[in-house]
RNA sequence: GCGAACGUGGUGAAGUGGUUAACACAUCUGGCUGUGAACCAGACACUCGUGAGUUCGAUUCUCAUCGUUCGCCCCA
């Protein structure tokens, strides 16, 4: 039969690396918890409506990267591309925003979706972790957020972080912008690439980050977004940087970050860390504050602000710089039944060990040699080996072998898991010293 | 979506237009019928990504296709 290979772009997660993911989500959850963040979960399919709606019609996303389907009901539906449309529609239908203190703090972890090219620390299907706080409009709410992504980094033992921060202002600034930079590009616009004549049309404020030669030069000259703010917008951005800087983030201020998603408003951010292999997997996580996206999907007008970190990134960085640690196959007790007949009692020597002591707990169930046993067991990383052999069943005990120390010595199994007990609170006593 | 490179066992990898596809690691078997090493002797690529073409003959040449990786675009 021929073999059935995986979807293009999707990956298999198997081994010490399905453990890296459960600490970097483990991490990553905790200190959302911390912040007071209450998990969410959203389901993967949404009417498709909730993304072009949300993320914005003009966006990539929308426009080339959604797996979009008809079901056999006939309704159209998309993947999650992202989760703060999402999450809107949840908290819109389920009126969660009628509560007497805002702001609302959910944060989300899952796969999500994007039809696009694969490349390295790029995928079809990848997961997200992130947070969104919604309802509360200060700028103390945007650097809290910023301060969560950056602390989650910190303890996953990322050093020099780069944070790139920018704003496009309220709508009124925007607008303004927008109309400047349409009178800037007028003269220009027909020497430029053809991506940038769409954007012309459609967001100009993407032209920015144009990365044809020809079109930088151009785009150095163009107005820069802080001439355009408004007061409030102004004042808004300047808090959140000298917060930052009261809190110790460090982060540098890029004007040509402007988010290729629609719904972005006044702060935003992106998280940017090379390995030291010098492997540039793009930004590991990116984020900012929106103030329509919950009325465009027909809820209150409630703004709100959120991050995303991409997993799969956060997880390759951190091999590449040895930040995680291997502990796949730890075992407590490896159990080796030596023959036939010995075999239940072997299983009931492990249900014993397993229930009533609370240890990891293996056997094996192939007749092969001792020594091949002994093998298998240090390959586990077994602390401990258990012989049951023809004598052992007979006297209702079993050998305990330390397989660091090789001492070895017969067993009652009523004093069995006191012996394993006694090995191990010693072991920790030595670990905390 | 555009441009480029690559695709040999579980892993790392040599290799050639021609009857048995190196080598190493890992794994398994036996030497050693109740103790983890070493050693010795064996085993281990049912399509050399897939399909088609050129050829007397292709893993090696050509084309297509799929996949991976890199650059662009965009993004986490």
């Amino acid at each position: 039969m021929e073999i059935i290979k995986n979807v293009k772009g999707t990956h298999d997660i198997f081994g010490g690396e399905s453990n890296s993911y459960d600490y970097v989500e483990s991490i990553m959850k905790s200190i959302a918890e911390l912040y007071a963040y209450n998990g969410v979960r959203p389901p993967v399919l949404e009417y498709s409506q909730v993304f072009s709606r949300g993320v914005g019609e003009s966006s990539d996303i929308v426009r080339k990267e959604m797996y979009t389907f008809p079901d056999k009901g006939g309704r159209d539906l998309t993947l999650r591309p992202e989760f703060t449309a999402g999450i809107m529609r949840l908290v819109v239908q389920n009126k969660l925003y009628a509560t007497n203190e805002l702001p609302l703090k959910l944060y989300y972890n899952g796969p999500v979706f994007r039809y696009e090219r694969p490349q390295l620390g790029r995928y079809r299907q990848f997961n997200q972790f992130g947070v969104e706080s919604i309802g509360n409009n200060s700028a103390m709410n945007d650097v809290e957020v910023i301060a969560l992504a950056y602390t989650i980094l910190c303890s996953l033992g990322l050093e020099d972080v780069t944070i790139k921060l920018n704003t496009l202002g309220d709508d009124e600034s925007r607008n303004n912008y927008r109309k400047a930079l349409k009178e800037f590009f007028a003269n220009h616009i027909e020497n430029m690439c053809e991506d940038c004549k769409s954007r012309y049309e459609l967001n100009p404020l993407r032209i920015l980050d144009c990365k044809v030669p020809e079109d930088q030069e151009i785009v150095k000259d163009a107005p820069s977004i802080g001439n355009y703010l408004t007061e409030a917008s102004k004042l808004r951005f300047e808090d959140v940087q000298d917060a930052l800087s009261a809190l110790h983030i460090p982060y540098e201020i890029d004007e040509s970050l402007v988010r290729g998603l629609d719904y972005y408003s006044e702060t935003v951010f992106e998280f940017h860390y090379k390995s030291k292999t010098g492997q540039d997997y793009g930004a590991v996580g990116a984020g900012g504050h929106y103030g329509k996206l919950m009325m465009e999907l027909g809820g209150p007008e409630l703004p709100g602000v959120g991050f995303s970190f991409g997993i799969e990134r956060i997880v390759s960085v951190l091999k590449d710089d040895g930040l995680l640690v291997d502990k796949n196959n730890e075992l407590d007790c490896y159990i080796m039944p030596l023959g036939e007949n010995e075999r239940l009692f072997a299983e009931e020597v492990a249900v014993l060990l397993r229930n009533s002591g609370g240890y990891r707990v293996d056997m094996c169930f192939d007749k092969t040699k001792v020594g091949n046993m002994f093998k298998r067991a240090s390959n586990k990383g077994a602390k401990f080996a258990v012989i049951v052999g023809e004598e052992e069943a007979k006297n209702d005990s079993v050998v305990l072998k330390n397989l660091a120390t090789q001492e070895q010595e017969t067993v009652k199994l009523e004093n069995i898991i006191d012996k394993l007990d006694e090995f191990f609170d010693s072991q920790e006593e030595e670990t905390q010293k």
